[in-house]
DNA sequence: TACTATATATAGATAAAATCTATGGACTGC
DNA sequence: GCAGTCCATAGATTTTATCTATATATAGTA
């Protein structure tokens, strides 16, 4: 059994001839006579009586319409879905992003998204970046908003914001008073860093290697928001990405001071699994981040969508 | 799109491999490949990530995973219920029946077809034979109860059942009390005759005309209930089916003459349009019919069951 | 980094099937 | 009875589904 025996049966049925059902089928007549003599050997049923003025369905031929009525109307339902990239209800999918993203880069565009696509369920885990990554290798995530940069022969990443990661010191902090400090220094005091496999502090790490000094490291942690409240009450001075601490800085808890000769940023960046094909649904929130923090050509000169 | 497309992705949709999903079909890897390939082409959209670990589903691919499995679903479906002969609720089909055969020959046997196929619903159409017949040849009934013979190329007739046409008048009328009277005596007499378009009335015609006697007809009426009555309030009197007066004779409202040298009788039969298929549930019903009144092997010999 | 094993994609050949043309047989209506 | 219409059948043709063989990419391992 096929489709096509099912559209020359509804055919047939409705028009009660073989002949009209074939004119409105665009093919001939002997077409639609084997079509259905070919379902009526599969199901080993009778479908029409054939003889009269016209064909008359059987019993078993009305109980095969309302079945394939139903078959029909599904077949154009899903076609028409796919085709105008219709999402059903409660269908989504997931997104990674890094805390800083979720937090301060990526809330309004989310917001908006939401209302232009209120039948898409978005999920965003949240985790370091290569845990992050890992879910975009085993398709558990269609895409990542991580720090950069990410060397992975099978992860293209883009570079959306660059956040600079200035030294932060308690406004009670003896760097508070001067304008900037020097690296050397710097180390002397007790530094709360990100752990070792953070991308963060691999860039922090990086430098002070070229630069020949190494830290009195005092505590390595995960989170930049517990960093900061650590920094505030002077447990130790950071190298803090400015997303997290600009409001401390505003409300006057932090003081930013300069090192000289070194500038410490990361940046954040969209990531993906090489090669992968990306819904139109899907498609359309990428683009309104670039959009919101790049440009889109950025976005369509690295994407030769995959098609 | 064709059902065996289905079949693949749901395949491969499950598995998530190609190659998998290849051996649970029985076919090649090749050919799963580009069933997939073709759909995705006719559908404008990727429905599979493939390259990394497993192929996963895209957006539109778990969109049509939904409908894909609804539509397998109802094939499945239907194709059961056809090959079981399995009735839908509410499906049914119609037959006629004349008058003295729903109300004497068939009320037993509708009673144990209604028990034994209670999803079946009946509709008896009941009117003289030859608008039965008209209804058998326009497919608008499956089979019909009349009266025969009945002549026309196109419709095959079984008898299953005798009934004698006796003289019948009222109590009171001067025959009641004889045992017999001859054909020159009847048609002095006021005489009920069905109507001319009927077929007892038919046989009673040639009868006459072959005795070269013609009656002094009073009255022509279709319905034998109504000529019963007037026979026994003394009108006229008739030849009537035996099964539509043997209750007033039982009750002596009516007497039964014998007409010397003539014996009138019409046959009631099934009938159906020559080379019809027959649904298994509409077969039942004419096989208790057989059963009942003639055995089934009359049945059986005369339909070569058209398959 | 190279090698092996496994997976999907592609090309060309083959097998299967759907469809077509031509024609026969049956019924309808004049 | 005869023309017109309809469905069935046979055989040829075209389309398409499937296969074999092979290329290409990836994942795991040495």
């Amino acid at each position: 059994m096929n489709l096509y025996h099912l559209r020359y049966f509804l055919s047939v049925a409705q028009t009660g001839s073989f002949s009209q059902a074939a004119r409105e089928m665009h093919v001939t007549q002997p077409t639609v006579s084997s079509g259905i003599a070919e379902l009526e050997k599969t199901m080993g049923v009778r479908l029409f009586n054939r003889g009269g003025k016209q064909v008359a369905l059987t019993m078993e031929g009305r109980t095969l319409v309302n079945y394939a009525m139903q078959i029909q109307d599904l077949v154009e339902e899903v076609e028409d879905h796919l085709q105008r990239r219709d999402v059903l209800p409660g269908e989504g999918f997931q997104f990674g992003a890094i805390d800083a993203a979720v937090t301060y880069l990526l809330p309004d565009i989310l917001k908006d998204y939401m209302r232009a696509y209120p039948d898409v369920s978005l999920s965003a885990q949240v985790a370091p970046s290569r845990y992050l990554v890992d879910d975009l290798l085993m398709n558990r995530s269609e895409f990542a908003v991580i720090s950069l940069p990410y060397d992975h022969p099978r992860v293209e990443t883009v570079s959306i914001y660059r956040d600079s990661m200035p030294l932060v010191v308690g406004a009670s902090h003896p760097f508070a008073a001067r304008k900037s400090a020097i690296l050397q220094e710097v180390v002397q005091e007790p530094l709360i860093l990100f752990q070792t496999d953070s991308i963060s502090r691999k860039i922090v790490d990086e430098r002070f290697g070229e630069a020949g000094v190494s830290p009195g490291v005092v505590m390595e942690m995960r989170s930049p928001e517990a960093m900061r409240k650590l920094v505030e009450v002077g447990v130790g001075i950071s190298f803090l990405p400015m997303l997290t601490v600009q409001e401390s800085l505003d409300a006057g808890a932090l003081r930013v001071v300069d090192v000289e000769g070194v500038a410490f940023s990361r940046e954040i960046g969209v990531a993906w699994r090489r090669g992968r094909y990306f819904s139109a649904v899907i498609r359309y929130l990428i683009e309104a981040i670039f959009e919101a923090y790049q440009g889109l050509e950025v976005w369509h000169k690295k994407v030769e969508i995959a098609r």
